[in-house]
DNA sequence: CTGAAAGCGCTAACAC
DNA sequence: GTGTTAGCGCTTTCAG
């Protein structure tokens, strides 16, 4: 900047008010400003933002730390963050948490000391307490989605998961289905909050729930199909399942295709997440559509927008939106009750 | 850091000594060592990477521009690079290149100025040659992976594509096919390659190969199962489909149920990269596993580490490697080939 | 309207 | 061994 400040025959501090079009309160002579612009121009000038952001001014990064990429959940919503902090001009680092609490830690330090204006939490980070508790302390602003319950402190958005539970049995149980189980992952955060959801609509609903009748599991193809296999070793297998998250439900639907189990004839499937794969496997799957896009972009809100919000008020901030139910081809009639 | 000097009764800069383990050859009186320690942790200190970087030390951060994250096998990807970035105590920058070539553009700018240490492409971006050429001539290290056919001018990694797609042509006319068509998304990078080694194979064998046995399409479910409907709607129709990538595989195996086309039996399928769902799509896919760990690896040590290579010959640094067949229960003999 | 100058937090000579 | 000092590239008063 020094370079061109000489070049154009100018104090450095003019080249910067130019190049940052400086408040309309302090303006600088059109044709000084031409100049410049065109000497910058020639020099192929990058502003630093590392000297920026060391000047006070903000680093446009928005800091991500999601619990699992792989899952293509989360990438889709990664995805729609990139596109949301993009079109608000900024960037996003990326840390995933997946493995050991210390990574995550160390994790958010970096992103934290000033590298980025906001972090957010993608997925359920409860089983890392001691990031929370780091992060609760935080100096920039921290937003958490899908992080089930509440965590204290932290504005957070979430989907309701009660209502994509209730979506999800209604739909079974109005198809003639008595015998429902459920399929999730470690019950954490958003999972638990599924499981719960579901052992209170059939107690409503005075429904029987055999204990094996909840599986735990990985959240992974494998452990959905693992839990299936369970499931149908039991002297009276369900007839349908609902699984907590679309990954478990395609490992839920190769176990089937794998034990000779048709869907939906024999055992209705459901999802939850509407991952793009939903459509397309087979069958193609009955879930709940999460509301991504509106979730990520309250959440960027959250996070960039300064809002009047009281440092102290912030962690009351909590946004719930509704999932929708997509029925696709993996739900059917029992074969017990006829049309 | 001035106020811990203060507090500790040193000079700012022994206290940026001792923090940083300066080199043993300024040695730190052991006692004042320990006062600095001391104090910095009851200041619960935190260096300020900015002010770090700007001095010109290293941001410690990799920059990563994917060409779309929500496909499951990138996603596999990045984290396997966030893995690898972490081991050497680095951060992902994370920016996708996904939509108009003019943001990721914009993108590398800020990846570029100072913010990253090195910056690794992922997947084909020969579509968006601006951006290419723009970081040509990037002050920082970047390294492509599976960029396809090489790229002038930047070090790489990839796939070796005519390997993979002769082994699964391989298995397949081992098997008995003869009619084998080809499902790929867009023609660049590495889909051009598998395309051009697919044809090249099909002709060394002296095997016929309508034109319409070769399908473009988008790189989603979706297009693979518009595909595989073309194909059938052919009079003559393949007994085998080779597809360019899993996902596309994904939908044609949707496709193929949704139209009574039965797998293996009446039609064998083939993916490439074995995302994480291969092995549990209905039925499981016959693919080419991709050695990303390894590939990931090798772009972060190019990245990275500072070998001796004068930057004009680092173009040239192109590493290749090869993908294994994994055999599932996607392929079969076809119907009219008897054991 | 524009220039001079003071730092932001830190590292790295260079003294003492 | 430890303190002093000069910037890294930029924004932002404060004077002209």
């Amino acid at each position: 900047m020094n370079d061109i400040a000489v070049a154009a025959g100018v104090a450095q501090s003019t080249v910067s008010r130019v190049l940052n079009d400086a408040p309309l309160t302090i303006p600088v002579a059109p044709e000084t400003r031409a100049r410049v612009l065109e000497t910058a121009r020639r020099f192929g000038y990058r502003p630093n933002p590392l000297a920026r952001a060391l000047r006070g001014a903000r680093t446009m990064l928005l800091g991500a730390v999601v619990r699992d990429i792989t899952d293509p959940f989360f990438a889709v919503a990664i995805e729609a963050l990139a596109g949301e902090a993009r079109a608000r001009r900024y960037n996003v680092v990326l840390g995933h948490a997946h493995g050991q609490a210390d990574e995550a830690i160390e994790l958010t330090h970096v992103l934290e000391a000033g590298h980025c204006d906001a972090i957010v939490l993608v997925g359920d980070m409860t089983d890392q307490p001691r990031l929370i508790k780091d992060l609760q302390s935080s100096r920039v602003p921290v937003v958490a989605l899908w992080q089930g319950s509440r965590v204290r402190g932290i504005p957070a958005v979430n989907v309701d998961n009660r209502c994509g539970v209730r979506l999800a049995l209604d739909h079974l149980t109005t198809l003639g289905h008595r015998r429902i189980a459920f399929v999730g992952g470690r019950p954490l955060g958003d999972i638990e909050e599924r499981r719960a959801a579901f052992v209170e609509y059939l107690a409503d609903a005075g429904m029987d729930l055999p204990d094996e009748y909840v599986q735990h599991t990985v959240n992974t193809p494998a452990g959905g199909s693992m839990s299936l296999r369970s499931l149908r070793d039991l002297p009276a297998p369900p007839t349908a399942v609902v699984a907590a998250t679309d990954v478990l439900a395609v490992g839920v639907l190769n176990a089937a295709f794998q034990t000779g189990v048709r869907v939906p004839d024999d055992l209705s499937v459901t999802g939850f997440d509407d991952i793009p794969f939903a459509a397309y496997t087979v069958p193609p799957l009955t879930t709940l559509r999460m509301p991504i896009t509106d979730m990520i972009a309250e959440a960027v809100r959250l996070a960039i927008e300064e809002d009047g919000t009281p440092a102290g008020e912030r962690g009351r901030l909590v946004r719930v939106l509704a999932p929708t139910l997509v029925e696709r081809d993996s739900t059917a009639r029992p074969r017990d009750v006829p049309t």
